[in-house]
Formats: structure tokens, C-alpha cells, sequence
DNA sequence: TTGGGCCAACCCAGACAGCG
DNA sequence: CGCTGTCTGGGTTGGCCCAA
């Protein structure tokens, strides 16, 4: 679990003061801010490691497509992941320099791939966005030549619903055919996405305690805060 | 002249490669 | 084998430039 009570932030031994203290001149509030940073990062990490903990994964991407191709597996979804994919020794020319999040195969009567770039928000740093995109699609097609399944990319917003937003938080650079949210994604996998949401509602709540309670463990913080209600009380 | 696109500079975690 | 550096990935802010 994603919680701000598990995070370190930053080592004022180690790396010196963080920016967050230089930004409000107090040591604990500072080192509180950056823990709640680190929050943020863990939680994109853990929700990746939630939706792979709940559907059948792949542990090797070369067998996997012999298997299927010879006709050994007829029926299932299955998820092959980053670390996985690096294995491979059949397609080592097509993931050089370029690996998605998340290659999930769909085999039944028909056969799909789609190839899954997974995001924790909503909008996308604009850097980064184009050469991302070129990525998936240099990669669905090469990948795709190779494999006897019909391949197409995606990038997923887990936590927005509405297509348009995030096609504008990637820069309109996507379609809205090459564009999948959290709810649709866990539908792919068979995944309870209401499921996942509630844990991390649980952690959000946590979060909330915690914050408020260490907070107000800061003297400073907890002077100005009385300081503030004894005024409004007054008028 | 204002607003949007784009880029740089910050922040920290976690995975991983390379090195002594 | 453990440390160190690098990259990616989740954020934020601010400046510059160009176009409406």
C-alpha cells in the first residue's frame, strides 16, 4: 500500500536540505512535504503492481507465442509485463530501446494483442509525449509482424473516465481508438476495478489521518494554527 | 496583448546496470 | 556483494515564443 506513513522522503544527511524546506523555512514541515511527494511516486508503482497481482501473467514471452501459434493455448487473456518482455530472446530487434508497460494477449477464436502504456494521471509531460507515442506505434508494428495476433497500441489513463480529457492531457496526440481508461482496462483483464479503487480510497483515508496528525505534531504549525482560531473566535 | 505550446528545472522513489 | 549513477515516472512552476 501506497501510504505516506511508509515513505522516507528526503535524507538531510545524505542529500542536504529538500526544496520543500527551503520552501517554507521549517525542517519537519519540509520533510513532511517531501514524504508526501514520495507518496505520489510510490502509488504509479503500486498500481501496476495491484493490476499485475490479479490476472494470469506470462513468465516467458518466446514460449508463450510458440505455445499459442501451435495451437497449445486456444482460450484465455493473458498479461505479459516489462520485466518479462526483457527476456526475450525471439524479439530482442523489436524491444530494443522501446518497452511498453504492458503486452496483454487475448486468445479465443480470434487473436488480439494490445500493447499498453499505463498511466497513473492524466496529463503527460509534454517533453515526453510525442516520442512516446512514436515508441508504441514503431513497436506495435514490428512486434506485430512477428506475432500471429492482430496488434494495436493504447495509452491508459487509470483514473480518468472521460476519453477527451485525456486525449487533451496527451497533447491531442492520440486518438480516441488508441486511448483506454482504468475501467476499461480492468475489463480487458477481468479485473474488479472497483476493487482496486477501494484499496486505494482505503489509503487515501489513512493518508488524510496521518497527514493531519504529524502536521500538528510540528510545534511551530500547531502554534499558528491556535493562533488562527483564537482570532476568528474574537470577531 | 493574452493565451497556449513547448521546454527547462525542480522534487523523490524504484529498478537496474556497472564497477570496485 | 554492495554502492553509485542513470533512467523512468509521478508531480509542480516559470519563462520564452508565436499566433490569434
Amino acid at each position: 500500500m501506497s501510504k505516506i506513513s511508509n515513505q522516507q522522503g528526503r535524507n538531510v544527511q545524505k542529500s542536504g536540505v529538500s526544496g520543500y524546506t527551503r520552501a517554507v523555512g521549517n525542517d519537519e514541515l519540509g520533510q513532511l512535504l517531501s514524504r508526501v511527494q514520495a507518496c505520489v511516486i510510490s502509488n504509479g508503482n503500486e498500481l501496476e503492481k495491484l493490476l499485475i497481482d490479479r490476472c494470469s501473467t506470462i513468465d516467458n514471452i518466446d514460449i508463450f507465442i510458440k505455445k499459442v501459434t501451435t495451437s497449445n493455448i486456444n482460450q484465455g487473456t493473458f498479461l505479459c509485463t516489462k520485466k518479462i518482455l526483457k527476456k526475450t530472446q525471439d524479439y530482442k530487434d523489436v524491444i530494443k530501446g522501446i518497452e511498453p508497460d504492458m503486452i496483454i494477449f487475448i486468445v479465443s477464436n480470434y487473436r488480439l494483442c494490445k500493447i499498453i502504456e499505463l498511466k497513473d494521471g492524466d496529463t503527460f509531460d509534454t517533453k515526453k509525449v510525442k516520442g512516446e507515442k512514436a515508441n508504441l506505434v514503431t513497436f506495435s508494428e514490428k512486434f506485430g509482424a512477428k506475432i500471429p495476433f492482430s496488434t494495436d497500441y493504447y495509452v491508459c489513463c487509470f483514473n480518468q473516465n472521460n476519453k477527451e480529457i485525456i486525449r487533451e492531457g496527451m497533447k491531442n496526440e492520440f486518438d480516441l481508438e488508441h486511448i483506454m481508461t482504468g475501467k476499461e482496462l480492468c475489463q480487458l483483464l477481468n479485473i474488479d476495478y472497483q476493487e482496486i479503487i477501494n484499496i486505494r480510497k482505503n489509503d487515501m483515508e489513512e493518508n488524510f489521518n496521518y497527514f493531519i496528525e504529524e502536521l500538528l505534531k510540528i510545534p511551530e504549525v500547531l502554534e499558528k494554527i491556535n493562533q488562527i482560531i483564537a482570532t476568528s473566535e474574537n470577531k
